[in-house]
DNA sequence: AGCACGCCGACT
DNA sequence: GTCGGCGTGCTC
C-alpha cells in the first residue's frame, strides 16, 4: 500500500503538517510530488485541496485509519522539487503556514473553490453558496433532521478561457414553438435563429439580452456550450527589435565578472543613466545562449511598457511578463508559458521570483533597495531571500542592482559577502549629472503661493518658454483629500480606526484606507451642526490648482492615486507627457521611478520634508533614495538637467547628501547612526504585532509575549516595547508592537514559534499575532 | 476553518 | 424528560 504525504489547504497552526492518505490503485502510476489533490478532511469528510509533498511505503502509525485521496487534479506536477524545497526553507523566516508558502508559488487559478451541495430525497440539489443567509440557516436545520444530505465540492478554478456558443438541437421544435405576439424580442430571436446559417454562433455576437436567451435555454430550444479560446494577446507585435549596444569599459568589466563566476551574489551599483539595464540585457542574453533561463525583478511601479518593451525588443516572445495588472486568467497563461519552457526570460514584480523556470542561469533584482520586494502580508517573504535560495539551488548568478543600494546590501558588499561592481559614468558620455539646488523654504515663502518658492516658479517659466518639460514631485503622505467643518475644525474619523476618512470625489463618499469603511459626505457638521462643510483636495490637486492660477498657460498633467485608478490610466498619462502634450508632470512618488523623458530638464520637489521625520529608522534612507531617484529624471539626454528641492530642513544630512549626490557619504553617515542605535545592518530585526479588540487585553498579551521572548533570548538581544502602533487602532482592533533587535540568537526561531503556539490557546481566540522578520514599514 | 461531541438551561 | 445552546478538541 502506497501512501502520500499531503499538505492540506487549511491554514492553521494545528494542521500545518503533512497528512497521510492512501493512494487509490488507479492513481498509483500517475501521482507525483508537487501535484494537487482533493482529499477528504475532518469528521465530515469535506473535500479540501492539498499538495503532495512526498510518499511513504507503509503507514508509520498504524493506530490511525487512513483515508484515500479523492481526486488527482494534475497530470504533471504544478510545483517542482525546487519549489517544494523553497517552501521548506521559507518557513523558517516567514512564520506562516506551509500551505501559504506553497500557494504563493501557484497562480491563483490553481487554487480550488470550495462549496457544498445540499441534496434532497427527491434527487434535487442546490449549492450552499447560492443560498441566502436565511436559507442557509433553514437548510442547516434540515440537514440535522436528515431531510437533506450534504456532498462536499471542491473545484479547481483552473480555466482555459472559453466563450459561450449557441446551437439549435432541434430546428423543427423551435419552428413549432409558439411565442406570444407581445413578446417581440423573443419572436425576433426565434426568426433570427430559424434563418441562421451557421451551426454555432457566439452568444456574445448576438444582440439579445441574456434574459431572452435564457428563456430559449429553459425551453430546450437552444443549447449553450463553452468552447476554449486563447487569452494571450499579441503584445509583441508593435515592439521594434533591438540589438546589443556597445558597453563602455565599466559596463564591460561588470558584464565579464558576472558571467565569469557564481561564487557570490553581485551588487551592481550604478548611478542613474549609467546603463545598468544594458548590462542586465547582455548578461541575460549570455545565459540564454547557454540554454539557460533568467528572472528579472523590477518594482511593480516601474513595470511600465517603457521597461518591459526593452526586454521584448531584445528577446521577443521568449519573454513572459508578470505583474499585478494581469487578470487571474492572464497570470495563469503567463505561468503556463513559463512552465512549458516557451518563455525563458521572466520579467516581473516580487512574486515573479517564484516563476517555475528550470535551469536558471541568472536572477537580477533591479532597484534592489525598493521596499516592495518584501511582501507585507502573509507569507512575508523578501524576494531577495528567495532569490538567494534559488541561486544556490541552480548555481545561478544573482545580481542586485541599484543607484542607491539598501544599507543592508551595501554593508554586505563591504564585508565581501557580495561582490561590488561600480558604474560611475553615465553611459551616454555627453550627459552630465544634473545640478541640484536646495531651496530653504523658511526664507523663501513666496507671497503669491503657499507651495512654490519664487525661484522654482521662475525656473518653471523659463523652461516652459524654452519648450522644455518639467517634472514636479509632491511627497504624498498626510496630503490625501478630506472634509472639514470650517466652523469647528471637525474632521470625520473612521469609526473602526484611529484615522480620518479620505474623500473620494468620484464616488462622493468618505472612505477609510485601512478597513474599507465607506460613508456618505455629511451635509451638516456632526459636531457643531453648522453647514460649513468644506472639501479639501489632495496635495497634488491643490498644487495643480495653484500652479494653474499662477501659470494659466502651462499644460499640467496630474498623476496620483486619483488620476490613475482606472486600468492603463498610468500609461496613458505617461504617453501623453512623452508626446509633449503637456509641459508639466505633477505627481507623487510614482513619477520618481524609472521614467525616461529626454526633454525633461527640470525636476522640482515641492516638499522634501514629509517622510523625513517619520517614526521609522529608515526614514532618512527612504528620503535620500527617493530624492536621488527623482533627481535622476532630469536631463538624461544631451540637455543639462536641473533639480530644485524645496525643504524646511536644508541641513538634514539626507538633503545635503542628495545635493552633493554622494551616496558614499550618505552611506557612511547613515551607517554610523545605525550602529549607534543598534539598527540594521548591524542588527537583525523581528517585529511582533499584537492586536485585539480590547485595548487592555492587547497590552497585557503583548507584555506576556515580550516576557516570553526575554526568557528565551540572550541578554544581547534588545527588546523594544511593547508600544502602541502609530495608528493605534484599525479594523476596530488595537495594535501593539514589539521589536526585537539581535545578532545571533539560536533560540529566536523557536521562541517565536512558541509565541505562535500561544495564539492557539482558547483564551486567546480573538488575539491576532503577526510576526514579521525584517519589517520594512513601521508606520 | 468546520464539524462532532458533550455538558447545561428552558421547553413540550 | 428532551431540544438545542455553544465551549472544546480534532482533523491522516
Amino acid at each position: 500500500m502506497k501512501i502520500a504525504k499531503v499538505i492540506v489547504d487549511v491554514p492553521l497552526m494545528q494542521t500545518d503538517k503533512p497528512f497521510s492518505y492512501v493512494i487509490p490503485s488507479e492513481m498509483e502510476e500517475l501521482i507525483d510530488r508537487g501535484m494537487r489533490v482533493h482529499v477528504p478532511f475532518g469528521s465530515g469528510n469535506r473535500l479540501v485541496q492539498g499538495i503532495v509533498i512526498g510518499f511513504e511505503d507503509e503507514a508509520l502509525d498504524s493506530s490511525v485509519n487512513l483515508k484515500g485521496i479523492s481526486e488527482l487534479l494534475d497530470v504533471e506536477p504544478v510545483l517542482t522539487d525546487e519549489q517544494l524545497w523553497l517552501a521548506d526553507e521559507m518557513r523558517h523566516s516567514v512564520f506562516s503556514y506551509k500551505i501559504s508558502c506553497l500557494k504563493a508559488m501557484l497562480p491563483n487559478l490553481l487554487n480550488s473553490n470550495y462549496d457544498k451541495l445540499l441534496k434532497a430525497a427527491d434527487g434535487t440539489s442546490v449549492k450552499w453558496s447560492q443560498l441566502t443567509e436565511a436559507e442557509k440557516i433553514s437548510s442547516a436545520k434540515a440537514v440535522r433532521l436528515g431531510q437533506l444530505s450534504v456532498e462536499y465540492l471542491a473545484k479547481s478554478k483552473e480555466n482555459r478561457k472559453t466563450e459561450k456558443f449557441l446551437s439549435i438541437p432541434d430546428i423543427e421544435k423551435l419552428a413549432e414553438f409558439e411565442i406570444e405576439k407581445r413578446a417581440k424580442k423573443r419572436l425576433e430571436l426565434k426568426y433570427f435563429l430559424l434563418r441562421l446559417q451557421e451551426e454555432k454562433i457566439a452568444v456574445k455576437s448576438l444582440n439579445f439580452s441574456s434574459q431572452i436567451i435564457k428563456f430559449f435555454v429553459e425551453h430546450d430550444l437552444v443549447k449553450i456550450e463553452e468552447v476554449e479560446i486563447s487569452r494571450t494577446k499579441e503584445k509583441f507585435e508593435d515592439v521594434e527589435n533591438d540589438s546589443a549596444k556597445i558597453l563602455n569599459s565599466e559596463q564591460n568589466a561588470a558584464y565579464e565578472k558576472i558571467i565569469a563566476s557564481s561564487d557570490k551574489p553581485f551588487l551592481l551599483e550604478g548611478i542613474t543613466g549609467s546603463g545598468k539595464t544594458e548590462v542586465y540585457l547582455q548578461t541575460i542574453d549570455h545565459f540564454l545562449k547557454l540554454g539557460k533561463t533568467a528572472i528579472m525583478l523590477v518594482p511593480e511601479i516601474s513595470l511600465t511598457p517603457q521597461i518591459t518593451n526593452r526586454f521584448i525588443a531584445r528577446f521577443g516572445d521568449k519573454v513572459a511578463i508578470m505583474h499585478s495588472g494581469l487578470s487571474d486568467g492572464e497570470k495563469y497563461d503567463e505561468w503556463r508559458k513559463i512552465k512549458s519552457g516557451k518563455a525563458q526570460v521572466v520579467v516581473g514584480a516580487r512574486s515573479a521570483i517564484f516563476a517555475p523556470v528550470e535551469n536558471l542561469g541568472i536572477i537580477i533584482i533591479d532597484e534592489e533597495h525598493e521596499t516592495s520586494y518584501k511582501q507585507d502580508s502573509s507569507p512575508r517573504y523578501h524576494a531577495r531571500d528567495i532569490a538567494l535560495l534559488r541561486a544556490k539551488w541552480h548555481g545561478a548568478r544573482l545580481v542586485l542592482g541599484s543607484a542607491t543600494p539598501s544599507l543592508e546590501t551595501r554593508a554586505r558588499a563591504m564585508r565581501g559577502v557580495y561582490e561590488l561592481l561600480l558604474l560611475t559614468k553615465r553611459a551616454n558620455e555627453a550627459a552630465i549629472l544634473p545640478e541640484i539646488k536646495i531651496i530653504d523654504m523658511r526664507s523663501e515663502i513666496s507671497d503669491q503661493s503657499a507651495n512654490f518658492s519664487h525661484s522654482l516658479l521662475t525656473k518653471i517659466k523659463e523652461k516652459i518658454d524654452k519648450d522644455e518639460q518639467v517634472i514636479l514631485m509632491l511627497n504624498r503622505r498626510g496630503y490625501s483629500s478630506f472634509v472639514m467643518c470650517r466652523e469647528c475644525g471637525f474632521v470625520v474619523d473612521c469609526p473602526n480606526c484611529d484615522i480620518s476618512l479620505t474623500l473620494h470625489m468620484d464616488t462622493r463618499t468618505l472612505n477609510c484606507h485601512y478597513c474599507g469603511h465607506v460613508e456618505g459626505i455629511p451635509q451638516t457638521c456632526p459636531n457643531c451642526h453648522s453647514r460649513k462643510i468644506r472639501y479639501y483636495g489632495s496635495g497634488t490637486q491643490k498644487v495643480e490648482e495653484e500652479l494653474q492660477e499662477i501659470m494659466p498657460e502651462a499644460r499640467v498633467l496630474r498623476m496620483d492615486v486619483d488620476t490613475t485608478r482606472t486600468k492603463n490610466a498610468h500609461e496613458k498619462i505617461l504617453e501623453k507627457f512623452g508626446n509633449h502634450e503637456a509641459d508639466i508632470l505633477l505627481g507623487t512618488q510614482m513619477i520618481a521611478k524609472g521614467l525616461d523623458f529626454p526633454n525633461v530638464t527640470l525636476v522640482g520637489v515641492i516638499n522634501a520634508d514629509t517622510g523625513l521625520n517619520l517614526p521609522d529608522f529608515r526614514a532618512s534612507e527612504r528620503s535620500f533614495e527617493l530624492l536621488m531617484q527623482v533627481a535622476g529624471r532630469a536631463g538624461r539626454a544631451d540637455k543639462k538637467g536641473e533639480v530644485f528641492i524645496q525643504t524646511f530642513n536644508p541641513h538634514h544630512y539626507a538633503i545635503e547628501m542628495t545635493k552633493a549626490q554622494d551616496y558614499e557619504k550618505f552611506y557612511e553617515m547613515e551607517m554610523r547612526f545605525r550602529r549607534e542605535l543598534s539598527y540594521p545592518p548591524y542588527y537583525f530585526t523581528v517585529q511582533v504585532l499584537v492586536s485585539h479588540q480590547d485595548e487592555e487585553v492587547a497590552i497585557q498579551k503583548s507584555y506576556e509575549i515580550a516576557q516570553l521572548l526575554k526568557q528565551n533570548l540572550t541578554e544581547k538581544a534588545k527588546i523594544l516595547g511593547p508600544t502602541a502602533r502609530p495608528i493605534a487602532r484599525t479594523h476596530n482592533l488595537y495594535h501593539y508592537q514589539i521589536l526585537v533587535k539581535y545578532r545571533f540568537e539560536e533560540e529566536l526561531e523557536s521562541a517565536l514559534n512558541q509565541v505562535l503556539e500561544l495564539t492557539q490557546l482558547r483564551d486567546n481566540k480573538n488575539l491576532r499575532v503577526l510576526i514579521d522578520s525584517e519589517p520594512q514599514n513601521f508606520v
